[in-house]
DNA sequence: CGGAAGATTGAGCGTAGTCAAACCGAGTGG
DNA sequence: CCACTCGGTTTGACTACGCTCAATCTTCCG
């Protein structure tokens, strides 16, 4: 979200509020009538497949959008919830429209926020399809260190909120394999991990390394 | 698109035109303008991964929509091209938004359509992460067999507008695995293939025996 | 009919999945 | 303070799915 975009959503219609690690946001299949703000924190969204295990959809930042997907059918299509304390606004979609009526300039922000998730869909297809585990792990850790560093923090060093089997879920891999990748990136210095804590992370290396090239 | 959707897009300023098999519509970079509606024909899209290669990221039936992907950055992110003669309409973006100020209704109904490519990347992100080389044949292929049904062609008997390779970058797999696919599918009685030419497709049986299910 | 492109099939190999064991840090209770 | 548990993580051994390379067969078109 750009500054002018910002400016506009504070003054729509919104209320605050906390919610606890472990708690969910909104669960698959419920009435769509909000898009959230994360204002601090980190969430994972997530889908039931076939046979009924989860698959991780995604992972929600502070400054992030999150419930998007329930905009299609106007009910959610993906389980959100806290990976850890977070604080989220709830904007009516409604007003979401409301104040865009007579705004061109407004829709088209607001088209582009949609459209901006279609394409990271785009992209973690790639990733996903035709990617090895090492290149899907090291695209993965580039992604996180650049929304990081949007915000603010170090690019090159930062706590991963979420499991080895989040991790793997999402990437399409299994988790031991996600250890191997993190292992294997140790011995080739391109990174110091300590269970969830990640050091030194080498970002120009990774992407030589695998030319990864994320927008 | 439903009935009400098409009516209304049929109001828009728009100009039919043909292309050949083998065209290109738009390439990866230009300015985006317009959104164009599949009237006959079938088109792929397609990213240039890293190293260069070409990766398939969808195909475009008769009656569905190309082009969204440009709405996000004001350019295409893919390159589209006809697989066979095919007849179009532009829509010119801005005319959407013209006719939308003001109308609700109108706004929900772009804001949906824009939404359903996010579900379907979803989908298809479920199809390439976790599925085996055959469940996501046997995804596409139903999925095919879903597009065809809707547009009142049969279910059970298509021709694929697209090659084997074409397939594989799709799926995110090699074009030989494909071929095996087929071969399989063919010996468990699930269909009749000869080239490009689909019979006899056993939709419930490869349900069942996959598991798959799309929205 | 002949050539080229596309599709099928085969053999060998490598990556990542599976199963299993060991390890580690945090929290709990004797 | 140490033993114990418990979830998460790491590592190892084995296996299998799908990739690679290569040969053959089929289809499409001039």
């Amino acid at each position: 979200m750009n500054g002018v975009t910002r400016a506009r959503m504070d003054s729509v219609k919104f209320t605050r509020r906390k919610i606890k690690a472990g708690q969910k946001l909104y669960c698959e299949g419920e009435r769509f009538h909000y898009v959230h703000a994360v204002r601090s924190g980190t969430l994972k969204s997530s889908l039931t497949g076939s046979g009924g295990r989860e698959q991780v959809s995604g992972f929600h930042l502070a400054g992030e959008l999150v419930g998007l997907d329930g905009v299609a059918n106007g009910q959610y299509r993906s389980t959100t919830m806290a990976l850890e304390d977070t604080e989220l606004c709830d904007i009516a979609y409604v007003h979401l429209f409301e104040l865009a009526v007579g705004d061109k300039g407004m829709q088209h922000v607001i088209s582009r926020l949609m459209c901006r998730e279609i394409l990271r869909k785009h992209t973690l297809m790639m990733v996903l399809g035709t990617m090895s585990a090492e290149e899907r792990l090291a695209a993965f850790l580039i992604d996180l260190s650049q929304r990081y560093g949007a915000r603010g923090y170090s690019r090159q060093e930062f706590h991963l909120r979420m499991s080895r089997a989040e991790i793997a879920s999402y990437l399409g891999i299994e988790l031991e394999t996600v250890s191997r990748a993190f292992s294997t990136f140790r011995q080739q210095r391109f990174l110091d991990v300590k269970a969830r804590h990640i050091r030194n992370l080498h970002l120009e290396g990774l992407s030589r390394r695998f030319e990864v090239r994320l927008c």
